[in-house]
DNA sequence: TAATTATTTAGACAAATATCTAAATTTTAC
DNA sequence: GTAAAATTTAGATATTTGTCTAAATAATTA
């Protein structure tokens, strides 16, 4: 859970995982819709993997990044515990 | 979103959510749990604060630390997000 | 096989973060 | 009103993080 965590408190690796819904894209094509340097691009994708959040296929000469949501089911679980747990108001402290 | 990520990306915040389910306590009892010092956990809590997932009252000498979960709705609503978007598999490009 | 292209790895550096100790603030109790 | 208790603020420090440039690796093309 740490490092899906961690993959996700950063906005350029929030945004590449929202780019990805559309479609597969490789390592380029993505680096390219952020103004950085790619080498900055491939570590930011790096944490992503080890997230487990991306996929990577090499295809020749590219790499090919997919998205892998399974991952956030496990957050999204813990989240939702949060919504079920809370004690119904009528048990809460009164004023 | 972003302080939200943030506060969420330690695991000692997230034990102190996950505490705070249980019901209200006050900054020090709060510290009591954890083997770190009162300031750090006071740091701590204000991050989680900042990011409005838990709300602080005074009361006296003490104050009373209570979680709010309504922010992470925006979250929850994110993280739903990728579900429904994801093309199914009869769409996804085929080996 | 030499040059080009796509991507990563390595190493440096500034900024952000987590933690600590010491001091300040506020409230309660004698 | 002084002392004690609860909490925060301030300041220091080590670690982690995001970014860069330069170099390395691997695949393609001429």
């Amino acid at each position: 859970m740490n490092n899906l965590f961690k993959a996700l408190n950063d906005p350029t690796r929030r945004e590449i995982l929202d780019l990805l819904r559309e479609g597969d894209l490789n390592a380029g094509e993505i680096a390219d819709r952020f103004n950085m340097t790619k080498p900055s691009i491939s570590h930011h994708l790096d944490l992503l993997r080890q997230a487990g959040l991306v996929e990577s296929v090499k295809q020749g000469q590219f790499i090919t990044y997919s998205l892998n949501t399974t991952v956030l089911d496990e957050l999204l679980a813990w989240l939702m515990s949060f919504q079920t747990t809370e004690k119904p108001a009528s048990e809460k402290t009164p004023k």
